[in-house]
DNA sequence: CATCATACTTACCATATAGTAAGTAGTCAA
DNA sequence: TTGACTACTTACTATATGGTAAGTATGATG
């Protein structure tokens, strides 16, 4: 892997762990063990870093969103979306919706325009998944496909800061039922039963 | 207003519109026309005043929830609790949990201790709000009290980034499906129509 | 073999930042 | 009126930070 591409991964790694602005170049440059000139050779400023990240990030959906298509059943498909952030709620990071959220102020209108376009596309292909899975009756819902994908996104992504905050197994409470609010037919997911335990 | 409730406020502002680690001692200070040594006569150490931040804003939420108690209907006690949300989506301003959330790893102990308590806190008196909303017949709603409290709870955290980010409006996309989700008599809130320009 | 681009490096800089030490003006109580 | 306390101030420091300019090693290309 080029330095580039370091820079990139760690440099999303550190924004979703810490926050944008509470990493610098030195932060980078020494842990992958290059000067903080290296790393405004790639990226000359702070912003145009935080703009390759989101799109990096951006590039990364769309390849789940590829690879997802393959899969017919709209269930499995959500449970698909829902394991990257239960991968995510283990290493205690957040999604880059809720870090670029936090952070959004802070940039750029050009990076702030590529968070926009990152978020919209995924709950553009949320709503996608919500129509076509209610046309086949795998999902039940009330309201437009659009806002029930909007619920969902907002609950998964802030499900990752009760993650850190109240500890990981909140992370799949709130994703079980969440799941089981739209598919009729799971009274329980394989992956937990957490619930079990709740009074 | 003393400087040490000054600093408080526009702290607590400062740190939930750009982030806790995108603002100094110098901002504060300048902003409030005293040296930066003033502030850090107040609260010696940054983490210090995060801590104090953090508790304020547990103060602020006792508050309202001794207010709410005065309020025997469950769905207006939701509507309030909503409110508060949809003031900070008017200001672009996201929730402590949601910036609390973000900055979480680069706090002390136990600043991160009283963000575990804010968040409890908060959690719980929902959870009571769902039990006792469910009992009379107000809420209907799946699993457990406060499962249903963690999802509202995420719901409205995230839904002030996706506010910052895709508009104001989806905040009250998202606050109105909430509604009508848990209120099975409720066909529409007084508060908006939103939902009408939906195809 | 020359030369050109890539991916760095050293050297440097202005400013920002968190934090400390010591001094001072005003209030208040014995 | 003296002394203590509060709420600041000035003066200062070490380090961090984002960023620039210029030089260099390496490898590919004509």
């Amino acid at each position: 892997m080029n330095t580039r591409d370091e820079i990139l991964r760690l440099g999303e790694e550190l924004m979703r762990m810490q926050g944008f602005n509470a990493f610098s170049y030195y932060h980078l440059a020494d842990a992958l063990k290059v000067r903080p000139t290296a790393v405004h050779y790639h990226f000359p400023t702070k912003d145009a870093l935080a703009l390759s990240i989101v799109n990096h990030s951006r590039e990364t959906f769309h390849s789940f969103a590829e690879k997802a298509a393959l899969e017919p059943d709209p269930q499995k498909r959500l449970l698909k979306f829902v394991q990257i952030f239960s991968e995510n709620a283990e290493t205690g990071k957040i999604c880059l919706m809720g870090a670029a959220g936090a952070d959004f102020y802070t940039f750029s209108e050009e990076t702030r325009a590529a968070v926009q376009r990152l978020v919209s596309e995924i709950i553009a292909w949320l709503t996608v998944l919500m129509r076509d899975g209610r046309k086949s009756g795998d999902f039940t819902f009330e309201g437009t496909p659009r806002t029930r994908a909007l619920l969902i996104a907002t609950n998964m992504a802030a499900s990752l800061h009760m993650a850190r905050i109240l500890g990981k197994q909140e992370f799949q409470r709130i994703a079980d039922q969440l799941i089981k609010d739209i598919c009729p037919s799971r009274q329980s997911t394989a992956k937990s039963n957490s619930e079990r335990k709740e009074k």
